[in-house]
DNA sequence: CAGTTTTCAATCATAAACTTTCAAAAACGT
DNA sequence: ACGTTTTTGAAAGTTTATGATTGAAAACTG
């Protein structure tokens, strides 16, 4: 990757969130820190952002937090370790369903570049895989304000005119006896109804996940590969031995 | 290949994505390093772009970042007063169509604290719509990545499941002979479709889209009901005799 | 406030990119 | 066909960028 390049990026991710973490520059450039920190360096030089202990912020950091939504920054770093791992299992010429989530939101400056087609029930995707310049459909539905998910009877239907080779879904709980769960029905059910129509299916979770049970069930744990992260603890031990199971 | 052809395919990539790489230009070009390196440093010389380690770079990358900015408010005036015409129309209890387009936009504000469902194609709609608590359903479909419109058989297969009360369509030009036109025939086939399952159908077009015609057909005059302004020239004369016009 | 973890700046060796040079190959003109 | 000019690719030596390491500083924890 281009010093330029990574300039760029570095300060659309200030844009767009106002402040931004060392560790998720190094995940989203595949540089090493201390190149992120000579560019952290340079571009604060430059006066085109102030550096902060971990990361960076842009120069007038109040203005930027009135007016846009704030990134939340809880586990963000694994979140994005997790789904680059799962842009990584996307091929070329795939067809790919995208589950709403903030997880999954994450795969996308993954998949730059990568010839594919893109189903998603994540309003919030939209502008991310435009960007970007991925060939992307909508599934219909109820449009959950909160979370801008589309779900219910209109997503469903819609989902049935199409056929995945790999889905990606969000998971709240992961416990060796109950399986995958989601804390809402409905969404449970369009995650059900991706995974019955794509050939190979990755939950995506990461450690806080692990060994809770949320309400509503999707899957057993072999009915789809867990992508998950590390931990220093033992919360991971239950799982070690499962063939379907990748490991940050 | 040519120098010459070298050159151009360099001034294209870089017009493209802002930033090229040496490596990558040996591979498309199928010249040596060298004669890369040469032929980036005659076009920098010539002024068409300048060299950085590892590639080459627009002159000003930063322009491509101001011409994202902001759309044009043209007749911006025009179109919330005909916006908020149509609104008018809307009633309680009713299940309504929002087609995706500037115009149909500005209508929102006016459905707040109406007790209705609305139904769009327009994925710019859905902030809005959520903000004013409105209860909302997306069609399904391709992303247009440039206007985000849903179009395509998975718009129109998700429409067929409604059936609406009102619908509101932007038209792009309104014909006396020609009837209602937009210039993308694929949206027009939602349009029709719209127009179809409606009990009640509005267009919604400023003075500027009268006697003009588009490349695709949706209607004709006597099928929608036309909401446009009044202007100080006649344009409006060959409508004024129509039942189903209103002009504010 | 002491101990622990994380982040930071500085240094250094290595790898990548760069410039210069030169000889071979291709294109050109007579 | 011959010599001349231009273009090309490879090689040598130079510069720049990078990633790993280390000890110091800052933030966090109990």
């Amino acid at each position: 990757m281009l010093t330029q390049e990574r300039h760029q990026l570095i300060l659309q991710q200030l844009a767009q969130y106002g402040t931004v973490k060392i560790k998720e520059l190094i995940l989203l450039t595949d540089a090493s820190e201390s190149t992120i920190r000579r560019d952290l360096s340079e571009l604060e030089n430059a006066g085109q952002l102030t550096r902060i202990h971990g990361g960076a912020s842009t120069i007038n950091t109040i203005s930027h937090e009135l007016s846009f939504p704030e990134k939340s920054t809880k586990n963000q770093v694994e979140k994005m370790a997790i789904a680059k791992a799962a842009a990584s299992m996307v091929e070329d010429e795939e067809y790919i369903y995208l589950d709403a989530g903030s997880t999954t939101y994450e795969m996308i400056p993954y998949l730059q570049n990568k010839k594919i087609v893109v189903v998603t029930n994540g309003i919030t995707h939209i502008d991310a895989l435009s960007n970007y310049e991925i060939t992307t459909y909508l599934t219909g539905g109820y449009v959950k304000h909160n979370t801008k998910a589309l779900v219910g009877q209109g997503a469903t239907t819609s989902m049935e005119s199409y056929r995945f080779d790999k889905c990606f879904l969000g998971v709240n709980g992961v416990d060796f006896n109950y399986g995958f769960t989601t804390p809402d029905p409905e969404e449970s059910f369009i995650k059900k109804t991706a995974l019955r129509y794509s050939q190979k299916s990755f939950a995506l979770a990461d450690f806080t996940k692990l060994n809770k049970v949320s309400f509503s069930k999707i899957a057993d744990l072999e009915d789809m590969t867990l992508i998950t992260n590390e931990t220093e603890d033992n919360r991971l031990l239950p799982y070690k031995n499962l063939s379907n199971i990748k490991v940050v």
